[in-house]
DNA sequence: TACTGATATCAGCAAATAATGATATGTAAT
DNA sequence: ATTACATATCATTATTTGCTGATATCAGTA
């Protein structure tokens, strides 16, 4: 990605679900509905490489998604308002109620 | 795309918010918000082509997202559940009062 | 200051994803 | 049955996007 994932994109909802529409991105998001972390905790949670929590977290603490506060030698990330988790159990919801047929999509 | 797009991807999650995630797919969606649309309804709205739209609406009616129904020499979709117009607007919602920053985020 | 741990950045490569264009299928009307 | 309009499908090409690995920066401590 570098930093440019969600770039030269004009719709700014678009670029709101873009934050959430990667595995890395909603491992991270997901990991951080529950408290806050730290980069090296996020890292040790997710399975993912560091560099490549830094990237995912520069992206979405651009979108707002999340905010990072240095404490001591750690920076902690936390979601950046209640409604991103939110928007986490509405997705959740959809899942169990809607669109089922998401899973089943195994087809393709 | 080919009928290919949210593929091979476990976290049903993931796939939901996929689903929303593309240019196309989230114009798609945004038109059939306010009412059902036939494909050459939605191809007109969006400026899409038609192979383009046929495409995503296989994507979005797989995910349940979207239903599409035979009308005369028309399918009319619409959107599968009124929570599906939720999801939308919680996005707006949070584009609104959490993530000002990601329209700003133009520097990339 | 020098050193260590923690995080961020960036370039290059690899993989996933979407758009196009041609074509097939389907529906209704003449 | 044939024609016309509407939609779906598919292979190919083009683009986007993410991952890796090396390196830079920054905070705290000896």
């Amino acid at each position: 990605m570098t930093i440019n994932s969600i770039t030269k994109i004009r719709d700014p909802k678009l670029k709101m679900f873009r934050g959430f529409a990667d595995s890395s991105r909603l491992s991270i998001l997901v990991a951080l509905r529950s408290r806050a972390l730290s980069v090296s905790e996020i890292v040790q949670v997710t399975g993912l490489t560091q560099s490549n929590v830094s990237n995912h977290l520069a992206c979405l603490r651009c979108c707002d998604l999340v905010v990072g506060e240095q404490q001591g030698r750690y920076v902690v990330y936390r979601l950046s308002d209640v409604r991103v988790a939110k928007f986490l159990d509405l997705a959740d919801e959809l899942l169990a109620d809607v669109a089922q047929g998401v899973s089943e999509c195994e087809n393709y």
